[in-house]
DNA sequence: ATCTTTTAATTGTAAATGCAATTAAAAGAT
DNA sequence: ATCTTTTAATTGCATTTACAATTAAAAGAT
């Protein structure tokens, strides 16, 4: 059953080349897409939080978002309660781009799983669901 | 559908930051244990063909496989009747870890479908490579 | 209230990465 | 037989990456 993981590396390996080739024309390259999707959807989770959220090195997260800051993408704002920390959001700029970094994400999923039936599909979803129940 | 790939890619990220700090210490982080492997199971590919295999950038590929080389792990011969060529074989070095290299893949990958029944398994596993058939 | 431990961000540095360009051999066309 | 195109390996270079160490604030202990 190893090849199981195998077949997952592979495929989530694909994705991620053609999506870094995508979005690299709007400098979103190097899984920086990656941080603008997740704001998006959660903001003002401070570097530490994101940086799980995305599954990447702290220190690697906070250099990718220095630079989508410079970007003009993402802001930082300093937390009130806990001045060691900072939350991130998205400018409008950040905000602006948000649909079309998830419509290449749904496009991906749809190609990806379109060998699959809609019961199928689901098949798959809750078995993945149900794997990742710690 | 589509948060199917984001699942999948969590996975993947996952196994790979565990896979990659077990191997960190006989030299083999950074995925090099990945061509190791590849080229136990396959020897004689030539170089391009192990960097499609792991889904790498040709160059990087290239780089890691003489980083193999100098450490012994890896061999180069050129290939008679192309003489562009190199193929990849494993050294008596890298035939003797590919076991602990595989267990570790098989262990991971035990670990990962723990939740699922082996009936379930085995639907992931169809469904999995159904999706793969391009 | 001071000392210790933990947690978040940050920097230093060496190594890894990947795009673009180059070299070299083979294959195909004229 | 020479010219063009394709394919594999390789190098140049700037960027990215991640481990280790540092700084700074908060939380916990005495």
């Amino acid at each position: 059953m190893f090849d199981i993981i195998r077949e997952i590396g592979a495929i989530t390996r694909e994705i991620q080349i053609k999506s870094n080739a995508e979005f690299r024309k709007q400098d979103l390259g190097n899984n920086a897409f990656l941080y603008v999707i997740r704001v998006n959807e959660k903001p003002g989770m401070f570097l530490g939080e994101l940086a799980d959220s995305v599954q990447i090195d702290r220190t690697t997260a906070f250099r990718t978002v220095k630079k989508l800051v410079a970007k003009g993408y993402l802001e930082l704002k300093d937390d009130e309660a806990d001045r060691r920390m900072k939350k991130v959001y998205a400018t409008s700029k950040g905000q602006e781009i948000y649909p079309e970094l998830h419509a290449f994400e749904v496009q991906q999923s749809a190609a990806l799983l379109s060998n699959l039936t809609s019961a199928e599909q689901e098949q798959l979803k809750q078995l993945l669901q149900k794997m990742q129940t710690k």
